[in-house]
DNA sequence: CCGCAATTTCGTCAGATGGCGAAATGGTAG
DNA sequence: CTACCATTTCGCCATCTGACGAAATTGCGG
């Protein structure tokens, strides 16, 4: 009951939605998740590890970055089900379709740059020289340059 | 997306996975729910308010009694797919077999005699008198007696 | 080893949620 | 029409949840 419980919750929040809805075709790192949804790094992570502990998603570390994707391992019974409701949902839901849309822009930002500049808008680095200050909308390393 | 989010929003709490479960195989007075349930009136008929907006459950009023049963509106395109999945659920928890156990006592129990008496442990009525103010355990009509 | 930077954890806050009892509602039966 | 009683609504409280920023952690690259 636990299982089916934690699973539901989990599919059933806005946020943690677009995230299954986003990773479901790819695996992502955590900071393109948090690019496209446009949330605090800290709520982004928070939102991982419901659906981590929830058995719907699990991490993979690639090099120095987390990537998160579709669970596997069959850890929750239950996953399964409500993994194929979601996938099978929301293809046509306007913020759906807008956070492919916004994830298209990311993907073509290699990671690197990606991370440090967190553009949530406008992807294209504004050239402002390597690794600007200049474009971050979720805060964060702003005592750095001190 | 709302109603996705809703489906799994109801269906993702233990008091409602429980009343659905319940219902799943018969249409069911509240009284009769809350009985099994152990829970106070008003809460149940919260639980029933959000189970019926979220077009999970439909409530069919029956002479002076008002039974709920799983909905087959179709109000809500995901509700079929999250009643299937809690459908298939469960059948082997341990809550959800009490209650179930639960429920043939409270059935045994004609409606008349059984919403008067709320017995939410024992449910044979301890013959005291009609509809005797001696086994309510979900408070109410506490003050009838002044 | 050191430092950097991606991610997580912690502390906090506002708002949602689940539970209860009391009072309102509304349909049935007299 | 009235009274009754099953159900709902309302107001309240405790707890949970989602969001944030700051600080801790952790793993690569030097």
């Amino acid at each position: 009951m636990r299982q089916l419980e934690a699973a539901l919750k989990a599919a059933g929040d806005r946020s943690r939605t677009r995230i299954l809805k986003l990773i479901e075709t790819r695996d992502l790192c955590v900071c393109q998740i948090q690019a496209v949804l446009g949330l605090a790094p800290s709520t982004v992570s928070k939102h991982l590890s419901v659906l981590r502990s929830s058995g719907l998603v699990e991490d993979r570390r690639e090099g120095r970055w987390i990537h998160y994707g579709i669970a596997s391992s069959g850890e929750n019974p239950y996953a399964d089900g409500v993994l194929a409701l979601v996938r099978g949902a929301l293809d046509r839901d306007p913020k759906i379709l807008e956070d492919r849309r916004r994830l298209q822009e990311v993907l073509r930002t290699p990671l690197a740059e990606l991370c440090a500049v967190m553009p949530v808008q406008s992807v294209s680095v504004p050239s402002a020289s390597r690794r600007g200050r200049g474009a971050r909308k979720a805060g964060r390393r702003d005592r750095a340059h001190a």
